[in-house]
DNA sequence: ACCCACCTCCCTATCAACTGGTAGGCTAAA
DNA sequence: TTTAGCCTACCAGTTGATAGGGAGGTGGGT
């Protein structure tokens, strides 16, 4: 009898672990502990952390890509998308008591298997490219001020959103975020 | 007869660990290897990690704040100042192998003592107060162009810079730093 | 209908390697 | 004689990982 889905547990509480802890500061006991199942019931479904670490950036990677389409359908102005865009980062930091995946795992480079920092690599460029068409439509629509180069916005704004997940961490305060990217916020008009 | 203050050797071997492999990336053991002294006699310089963790945080706190100082005194202009802090970062990285202290320990921050959680707030803000300055100078000397709010630069830019690390990071790439700040570099006309 | 092979899922028990940390002794300099 | 600095020799606890077994479900052949 499956009960009721361990893998996803599992994952869930991974996830949850390495993105307020990094990837080595949990341990399978940790998860065992956590998901009430034995340590050694672990491997059966994930048998190396190595693959654990791969699923989980996997599916940190296609679950991001469908919020970031979902989306591109449901708002039109390059504003309106790149304030929901934020409002994910906002969400993902929960307080300063997480990071997005990504971050976390590029500071823990050392210990992933190439799998995991190939998947990194292709999930900042998927965000990248993804900021680059809101910032495109804000310049058209006018919903964002300044625009300069899309793409150089885009990997500027990446780069400032985890970096100030990174400092409300710092602290475990929401501030820290909320001030950093308070003059982005100011760019958008709708 | 001290080994050419092996202590301080310690330090420099913990902070180029902490910062590649995060806090909870390297042991006394990696550090015993490194330095060439026993894992035992690390524990007479510094008895626990935690104090270990302390030690590396107040020493890169009071060396980066000299440097800030030291900047501050030789350079005039807002630009030219915030690119001499923005030089500090991009050696910091050293081509996407390291972070800035501060972001790592943000990063590894359930594994860390109190006494650090503090200092690296105090590092955040003595950091930002130095940036606040630099903007300032830069709108009144026409040096950055469109400064709005010199507090809410700083903030921005602190985590503009220490995502654009983690950005290198994830692909031990510095092309991913240089991108990240473009813009700002941009906005600097000396 | 029955049986048997096989599968999934989880268990206990165990492993070698490593974690940070301690006790106690040696040596050389002050 | 004391002390700083380093050593060897431990320690208990944890790390990720393996072996082997048992419960229960599935599917096929007769």
């Amino acid at each position: 009898m499956p009960r009721a889905d361990t893998k996803t547990a599992l994952l869930n509480s991974a996830e949850q672990a390495a993105r307020t802890m990094g990837f080595d500061g949990f341990s399978y006991a940790d998860l065992a502990n956590d998901v009430g199942i034995r340590k050694a019931s672990i491997h059966h479904h994930f048998p190396s952390k190595a693959d654990l670490s791969v699923a989980l950036m996997k599916r940190y990677h296609e679950g991001f890509r469908e919020v970031c389409a979902e989306i591109e359908t449901n708002f039109t102005t390059g504003g309106q998308q790149l304030i929901k865009l934020i409002d994910q980062y906002r969400e993902g930091s929960t307080d300063g008591k997480r990071l997005c995946l990504c971050a976390s795992f590029s500071a823990s480079r050392d210990s992933l298997p190439p799998d995991v920092l190939e998947q990194i690599s292709l999930f900042r460029t998927m965000v990248i490219d993804w900021m680059t068409r809101a910032f495109e439509k804000g310049r058209n629509d006018g919903s964002i001020a300044g625009v300069q180069e899309p793409a150089l916005e885009a990997s500027a704004t990446m780069s400032l959103l985890e970096g100030a997940q990174l400092a409300a961490r710092s602290e475990e305060n929401s501030e820290r975020f909320e001030t950093a990217i308070q003059l982005l916020i100011s760019r958008i008009s709708s």
